[in-house]
DNA sequence: GACACGATGGGCT
DNA sequence: GCCCATCGTGTCT
């Protein structure tokens, strides 16, 4: 299981986000070995998008203007954890949110973290997953080219419920645009309108 | 220091 | 589809 370089993240985040869909997720800890293949991804282009954390820039959001290939894990709704891979350059802000994988490997241990037993359930949605890897603040900054977190070189985009989706381009910015890829396996939550696009 | 709210998920109707 | 849990973060005073 090889890992994605930095180069593969140090790319326009769209591209990055788009070309991430089909890689598969790894995190290994003491308590064994997780993975799964991203289904489920979402852009976000750093400081022209108004979605994005780093549409301003604050001590929280700084780590989206860093190396990119690193982890931002960021807390919220006082419950959940969100994890985001940073993309671009050193210097420039963005990221690409993880909102769903396909579970691989360790399903028992993630069943565990997450107290529940149906496999459906385990890594559907950006709270979910970060459950089910066991991803909290303490993993923000990790570097995915070194760190027990990484994406493997590999990537399986056949089928037919591969997709994408462009929404809410707001003409002022040209931004943002967000990647899905569709399936059994994705968080079935907060779905774009506007049409599907095959990518991969 | 105070306050409003969110890149969510689970439970219930 | 609605409501709620729960708290870090950003913004305003």
């Amino acid at each position: 299981m090889e890992r994605l370089p930095r180069d593969f993240f140090a790319c326009p985040t769209l591209e990055v986000a788009e070309s991430l869909v089909g890689h598969t997720l790894y995190r290994s800890t003491a308590e064994g070995l997780v993975s799964g293949r991203l289904v489920e991804v979402e852009a976000y282009c750093g400081a022209a998008d108004p979605n994005s954390h780093a549409f301003r820039r604050t001590p929280r959001s700084s780590i989206m203007y860093g190396p990119p290939g690193v982890l931002y894990v960021y807390f919220t709704y006082g419950i959940h954890h969100c994890s985001n891979i940073v993309t671009e350059s050193d210097g420039v802000a963005g990221a690409v949110l993880l909102r769903a994988v396909e579970p691989l490997e360790g399903l028992d241990l993630m069943a565990v973290r997450r107290g529940v037993s149906d496999p459906r359930l385990l890594t559907k949605g950006p709270g979910r997953l970060c459950q089910a890897f066991g991803l909290s603040r303490t993993d923000n900054g990790t570097d995915l080219t070194a760190g027990d977190v990484w994406v493997g070189t590999e990537r399986r985009v056949e089928g037919a419920v591969h997709r994408s989706y462009r929404i809410g381009v707001d003409a002022s910015t040209d931004q943002p645009w967000r990647f899905y890829e569709a399936g059994p396996w994705t968080s079935g939550r907060k779905t774009p309108p506007g049409p599907a696009v095959p990518i991969g």
